[in-house]
DNA sequence: TTCTGATCATAG
DNA sequence: CTATGATCAGAA
């Protein structure tokens, strides 16, 4: 699929997904869906990215850089809400000083996101599951400062090098979590005293909760 | 039931 | 290794 030249049409090829199955859109692609769940982690979004045609990659940047749009399916369980966090993007170990929240690739990435709902619960297998309507979302001023306000302190936290002292906990609507291959993954981060130290890579993450109020704001 | 820390797949 | 796409699974 080529980009979109526009976020009309990213929006027009994106609500056209509401209902498809994954099954409908990977045999579109050529693509089995694999029987173990716990082999299939990143296919919805690699579908959807797919579908829309999405143009960054692997790079830290918006999926839809041209258009300052960033993609993000999120699964919702029996409940109709979020059931999980959302990964945003790595987080430096070794942030430079002066670096600000509004020049982050965080903000980059939130600056503007198209939503993606896709059916998450247990019950209905993998292959049948459904996606919803998505919606375009733009912080506004409220979310931008609960957002700046997590990120300045878990920068802080970072710089100062208590990284390691950073749980899941922290956070009104962010969360810096584990983001490896597993627990042995390891960089170089700054630890306690100015000294390097070995910790595991961590990303930011926003709480299923914020997604939730995000979500409840439109439609 | 919810949430945190761990884990799986893939591209470059 | 770094980044992306995330969800899994046991603890709380």
């Amino acid at each position: 699929m080529n980009p979109p030249r526009s976020i009309d049409e990213l929006e027009t090829r994106a609500t056209a997904l509401a209902g498809r199955t994954i099954t409908e859109l990977a045999g579109q692609y050529g693509l089995a869906v694999p029987a173990n769940p716990r082999r299939t982690k990143g296919l919805v979004g690699q579908l959807a990215e797919l579908a829309l045609g999405a143009t960054a990659g692997s790079r830290p940047e918006p999926d839809f850089n041209h258009l300052g749009v960033e993609l993000k399916t999120v699964p919702i369980n029996a409940s109709g809400s979020p059931a999980e966090s959302t990964y945003v993007c790595v987080a430096p170990l070794h942030p430079r000083a002066g670096t600000c929240f509004e020049q982050s690739p965080l903000a980059a990435k939130l600056a503007h996101v198209l939503w993606l709902p896709i059916e998450s619960s247990s019950q209905v297998p993998l292959e049948h599951r459904r996606f919803g309507f998505a919606r375009l979302w733009q912080p506004t001023p409220s979310d931008w400062a609960l957002l700046k306000m997590d990120w300045e302190e878990l920068t802080e936290q970072v710089s100062l090098g208590y990284v390691q002292s950073i749980t899941a906990r922290h956070g009104v609507v962010l969360q810096l979590r584990p983001k490896g291959r597993n627990s042995r993954d390891l960089v170089a981060a700054m630890g306690p005293e100015g000294r390097l130290i070995q910790t595991n890579p961590r990303g930011f993450y926003l709480r299923a909760r914020f997604t939730a109020d995000i979500l409840s704001r439109s439609l």
